[in-house]
DNA sequence: GTGATTCTGTGACATTGATCACAGCTGGTT
DNA sequence: AACCAGCTGTGATCAATGTCACAGAATCAC
């Protein structure tokens, strides 16, 4: 697939013509990362925009003594890097490869200059913001007002939502990530995310085998948890 | 004050020139809000754009059970009510007059022909919410990762850099909120906010007289919580 | 296939902080 | 000035859940 395909996919792309793609494209510069790897370091300053094209990553957040928060997992034509490009102030987080991972990059000058050219770039780009915020102040008010069994509950639906294929009613999240990885997406110890999963396959709401889990009834369960 | 002077002081206008200023301030209209009125009901659709010219709102989100998150207080010059008229979803927040507040609206057609006419408003407007989110991410990782105590300090210095007044190195908050809205704010109870305050007090971390809460060394007790 | 590494399950225990209950203040209103 | 509503302080209690400890599974590397 070319650069030009992959863009397409991109939702802040999605309006441009195919000749305005072709030349954002020649501006983009690929690159790879293996799993486990670290694309950006908190505190360094932002300089560039990043498009993923395969794999997918992890952005946290990192307490002083090494507790980790999962702020969300991107995956393919999911973008990273716009915040400190557009506000100038350093990162606010760490990405790190989840698995192995292409991105497309864009440099801070050529990010900038594509939003003056194209306003319907800077359009989309405010829509995929303001559901990012929505999604945060969603995550905000379940970790003020929800025990620990919701929230794990919410975060299986995000992880469902965006890893996971839909079958006749079921959600099926193939390679589900670790309990320390949903624990920390969810604000609480892997041993409950452990406790927690067992509860949901015993009450027959989940089933796990290998490293896939299928919600037998997604709208009830999303009913339940939200 | 006119409302375009009141347009000067909003960071998303502040590029513009008089005579387009004077142009948006033509089609805002004035309304006016009580202590406690409810300015936009969560789920409602988003159709019109809010600036703050007097007073202060609070920003909030309801569980069933009617416990309540502030997301947010917003005073002059802030705005809201731009995240559904971007992404075209409901209401994610409610929006109540915490006091006596004068609003300038603006219609949904009105505010996003000014992001076609004014490129500048949609990048100062990426600007914003990339702030926010970076808000957002930061009140995650706090709610994640902190004890009741370290969320309140940190909910103090938020109020102190969004109310407060500096001075000689400490800040003072006059009309700091109720302990039930800090409490919102910060994720924990009332009792414990009390609790909290006295304990700080003790320590000569702050001092309060009547409505007002000073923190004496503003920048330790940054280092301190954060 | 074997060993090493990493992930998961589960009991025991300690602790935080929510909740309840109620008394004491404070500020606004008549 | 007296009253009332709503805010604040504080003790007692207790459930939820974090932490520790370790055994059992699964997966990876060679």
């Amino acid at each position: 697939m070319s650069k030009t395909d992959h863009l397409r996919n991109v939702p802040i792309f999605t309006d441009l013509t195919d000749s305005d793609l072709t030349k954002i494209a020649s501006k983009m510069v690929p690159r790879v990362y293996e799993k486990g790897q670290m694309i950006l370091l908190e505190e360094s300053m932002g300089e560039t925009f990043f498009i993923i094209t395969q794999g997918a990553v992890k952005v946290t957040r990192l307490s002083a003594d090494g507790r980790e928060v999962i702020l969300a997992i991107l995956g393919e034509s999911d973008f990273f890097g716009e915040m400190s490009l557009l506000d100038g102030e350093g990162r606010s987080a760490n990405i790190v490869a989840n698995e192995d991972a292409k991105v497309l990059t864009l440099s801070r000058n050529d990010f900038l200059d594509c939003l003056e050219s194209y306003p319907k770039i800077a359009i989309a780009l405010l829509e995929e913001l303001a559901t990012r915020l929505r999604k945060s102040d969603q995550q905000i008010e379940s970790l003020s007002l929800s025990d620990s069994q919701h929230r794990i509950g919410i975060t299986l639906i995000r992880l469902a939502g965006e890893l996971g294929t839909i079958k006749q009613g079921h959600v099926t999240v193939k390679n589900l990530p670790y309990q320390q990885d949903i624990a920390n997406m969810a604000g609480t110890s892997r041993e409950t995310v452990s406790r927690t999963l067992k509860l949901l396959e015993d009450k027959k709401l989940v089933r796990r085998e290998n490293r896939n889990l299928t919600i037998y009834n997604y709208d009830a369960f999303r009913q339940a948890f939200s």
